[in-house]
DNA sequence: CGAGCAGCGTGAAACGTTACATCTAAAACC
DNA sequence: GGTTTTAGATGTAACGTTTCACGCTGCTCG
């Protein structure tokens, strides 16, 4: 019979059991004890229903199933298909997520830092561009998309091979005179490289290339109006279009129709990060694929092993191109 | 100076100010203390580095700061919306938040209600329209969108209200003739009650109203096979569409410009949910808005309030009409 | 001037677990 | 059969907090 309200104790369980309270603690742990003391422990446990209390056991042992996941929102689709990542990686690794949306505030962001800390988690994944991030050194911690130095393991997508091949593959489908289109953040972060890539593979494939950088928060007309500027007699002046992101992509697919241009007849487009959904929503649209899973999978990795060897600062992971049926011939 | 590598105590504070463990204590929870004793601790908090030990206070106490959400995933916008307002919340609280992504695996959700009251988390915030998952009742729960019983109280927005008011738009808007297109989950939950808001709207306003309800799963080539089937000589049949998903809208809205019918001039559209963002894209269109950030507010109010009084059973929050520049006249 | 009281710092006990040193009893060996 | 070995159950000592009864100091009031 259970106790009243408050809950039962592994004591509770050994004294029902007729057993003692190391052994409760080996069966709870899965630790191997006579068959006849299991079943007594474990028809305890049922009768009283007993659930360990895990910060009796975070405190003795020092570890937590937790790992906290420091992240700017989860409106952006990258994000939050790298946190749905996360969570299901750290999940099959019978750990747990803490999150933190920091809406890229370097205060909130700082506190949350420390907030882990003090939560004692067993590690933290952090995606933040600000460049005076004080990390933690007492926890093993995994930095996404932002390189902080030697000491702190970075992991990413390989940004600049993708830039490298968007441009491969807008030669490759007959392009002359290409532009890209980008959001120029202020702040220092992998997926910058994009744009290097981009532009060494033009210059590789001896492909004319143009940018636009739009500043961080300027509104998207300015891209439109820069298509319009190369837009005579209904032509363009480019072949294709290369967006750092999908869901400028997209935007600007649907900018190119409003002008009378087909795509991809009369303009090829391209974009970055493989984001294919939007709710009930599919999207298509030719892109370089981020591996996300692959992402989460290596942080997750890097954090839970004890494994001493000598662990990389940097990590890009690969990522592949995907037609996306209307964009690309 | 700091202890070798492990961190320090309270024990090692008090020792190093000079005073009892007791008076570090009141200090760290902010409990008055003579002036000079709260100098010299906090100077020797500073001096080790010291931090609490969030699961000794946990263990002590019964009470973490932990919140689980349990959700299907972070893909859907609105989701993600949600998570992320409940992140800003609870952080406002001081609380901080456990996430677990289901996948609408009706496995997943109950292991992870059980592993959140294992955890002992203070509350369990849960979306889920499983209609066999066992809630906890030792731990405060509230649940998102579907309704458990009088036992659990449900927060949702006011869905029925925001059918209606979708029709009532539509009429005000000179509509005659309309159509609500609709994906119907084979699970019971709240926002299924926009169809019933919509149909009883409709009745009122002596609107004539079509339905096309797509199974879940089906691919959305057929609503627009049913646009096809009700279009002749460049005319669609109706002169207003209700998509009861802002995500179903935008794609419906390609398909109507694919068709060559202006929006809104030949057919008026209006969608659900308030989702603006994808990504670095804005997006447009008239719809019913969700209160995404009063939900969340009043889950976190309705697990952290120990206020005796009566609890409602369903809390339906008012949405609002917000007109997107070219769907609605 | 002394008794009483308020304010406040003190330190021990307790929270529920794990780990380890002990101890018991049965098995193995000569 | 007696002795050694060993498997395995036992119970105690932490882990780092919070809480609370206690006792000290110094102030107030008669």
């Amino acid at each position: 019979m259970a106790k009243k309200g408050n809950n039962p104790t592994m004591n509770d369980v050994a004294r029902e059991a007729g057993v003692a309270l190391g052994t409760v603690s080996k069966v709870v742990n899965g630790i191997p004890v006579g068959e006849e003391y299991r079943i007594r422990v474990e028809k305890a446990i049922k009768n009283l229903n007993y659930r360990v209390n895990s910060y009796a056991q975070g405190m003795k042992s020092g570890k937590t199933r937790a790992i906290a996941v420091i992240m700017p929102n989860l409106v952006s689709p990258y994000f939050a298909s790298l946190v749905n990542s996360l969570g299901k990686t750290l999940a099959a690794r019978k750990h747990y997520m803490v999150f933190f949306g920091t809406d890229y505030d370097p205060d909130q962001e700082q506190e949350y830092v420390r907030l882990a800390e003090q939560q004692k988690v067993d590690g933290i994944i952090c995606l933040s561009y600000n460049p005076r991030l004080e990390l933690s050194e007492d926890i093993p911690l995994v930095s996404i998309d932002r390189y902080f130095g030697a000491k702190i393991p970075c992991v990413s997508s390989d940004n600049y091979g993708g830039g490298y091949l968007a441009a491969e593959k807008l030669k490759e489908n007959g392009c002359r005179h290409v532009a890209m289109l980008r959001i120029a953040s202020k702040l220092p972060h992998e997926p910058a490289k994009r744009r290097d890539g981009f532009v060494a593979g033009c210059e590789a494939m001896g492909l004319a290339c143009d940018q636009m950088n739009l500043e961080d928060g300027a509104p998207y007309q300015e891209f439109v109006d820069f298509l319009h500027a190369h837009f005579h007699n209904g032509k363009l002046d480019y072949d294709g279009l290369f967006c750092v992101t999908d869901s400028v992509a997209y935007q600007i697919r649907g900018t190119l129709k409003e002008m009378g241009l087909r795509v991809p007849e009369d303009v090829q487009l391209i974009g970055f990060d493989g984001i294919r959904k939007f709710g009930d929503m599919e999207l298509v649209c030719s892109t370089i694929v981020q591996p996300v899973d692959a992402i989460a999978e290596t942080c997750v990795n890097l954090i839970l092993n004890t494994d001493p060897g000598q662990i990389p600062s940097l990590l890009c992971l690969p990522v592949r191109y995907e037609c996306g049926g209307t964009t690309l011939k």
